[in-house]
DNA sequence: TGCTTTAAACTAGCGGTGTAAGTTTTAACA
DNA sequence: TGTTAAAACTTACACCGCTAGTTTAAAGCA
């Protein structure tokens, strides 16, 4: 087959099969030949679309991002936007697990990723934290979102109980792993409270530096 | 050449040049040919000590993890040990960057990783806080130590100053792919002392539930 | 001591990967 | 209408993790 006469692909269409491809197996099974069988298409005509495997993947996590709600900013004063915005961010990251690993590694270039920096970045600043301390605070949020999505701290423990007979304090670990998504859930909200009211606090009393 | 005299492999050999690779050129320089090349032998040698890739990885990622200082749990209080720990652990993951996005993912079934948990967890729940509650604050610590060590927030902005022209309160981004370090660590700094305040202030309330 | 088993290197090779190069046909444009 | 660019194709390269089978030396045992 040579040209066809309606193209076969579009990024937009490449995108959307990687992404449904990363969420249902994973971003092991996400391979050139792989994505292009899906879409009815050899292998190397993805090349005529993207450059790399890896600007495919970049699509991808922005499209993800672009999800999160950034209304919040507009709508309500800063703990709350931010406390807002995180959920949004975190339930975003929740439906598609298996590309957080990419967001997690660092916003890149992507569009929908600056366009959420520049979101919260901009609430705060207004809000009268130094450029700084604002940037802290973006990165902290960043920290907690994708720590929590992440592979849980929970999913590293063993069904088997035999392995933590030497850790007197870690018997009941293999019920972590049951729970995980709970346990991660919890620690999110709970640092969430924290972050935010101590922020909150440090404003109220001046120290905004 | 057939087996030697003296065998030219151990599993801490092939870890400490494992290591030493993914120091020096990154996860994606590690490859099996290369890492036997390194220690003058050939690729398949190394399956004799490994079963898996994925298990040598794991083994560097353990003896990252062992660097880790975990004396403060037996001498100092828990805001304070906490505090200790990590900051230690961020300091050793800073030495070795590159191996992060591996411990991001999950403790696995490492034994340091395991030896860590049970500090931390049993320093938390000798001081009087729930099961629940010590899961969380440990998996918040975790959130924040390698989020702050992994692909910066920082690191994600361009030095081309174009870029930002749309982004009103990005105009200075481009200063932050220079800081990122610097960004990163005052981010932590302050995530850690908005998360121990927060939890001794709850602790002193009675609310340690 | 001598025999057997096991360990640790080797070589060869399989199926898979990302991607480069060059070909063909069609669409779009001057 | 002729030229150029786009979008599919086929072929192929170098590398990947890993398996299988071979060789030889070491270790264990009668």
């Amino acid at each position: 087959m040579a040209r066809p006469r309606q193209a076969l692909l579009t990024r937009e269409r490449i995108v959307e099969a990687a992404s449904a491809l990363i969420d249902a197996e994973g971003l092991d099974a996400l391979s050139m030949r792989r994505l292009a069988t899906e879409l009815g298409v050899q292998g190397p005509s993805l090349y005529n679309h993207f450059a790399t495997k890896a600007e495919i993947v970049d699509a991808v996590a922005d499209s993800v991002v672009a999800q999160v709600d950034l209304s919040f900013f507009q709508s309500c004063k800063w703990p709350d936007a931010l406390k807002k915005w995180a959920m949004s961010y975190r339930a975003v990251l929740a439906e598609h697990p298996n590309i957080v690993p990419v967001l997690a590694q660092g916003p890149g270039r992507r569009p929908a990723g600056l366009a959420m920096a520049e979101a919260v970045y901009g609430a705060l600043v207004e809000a009268g934290w130094s450029y700084a301390r604002a940037t802290h605070i973006g990165a902290l949020m960043r920290y907690l979102v994708t720590g929590s999505a992440l592979g849980s701290f929970a999913l590293g423990f063993d069904v088997d109980p035999q392995l933590y007979e030497r850790y007197p304090h870690l018997h009941h670990a293999p019920l972590l792993a049951e729970h995980h998504e709970a346990v991660d859930e919890g620690a999110f909200e709970l640092g969430l409270d924290l972050l935010i009211n101590g922020l909150q606090a440090r404003q109220e009393m001046g120290t905004r530096s």
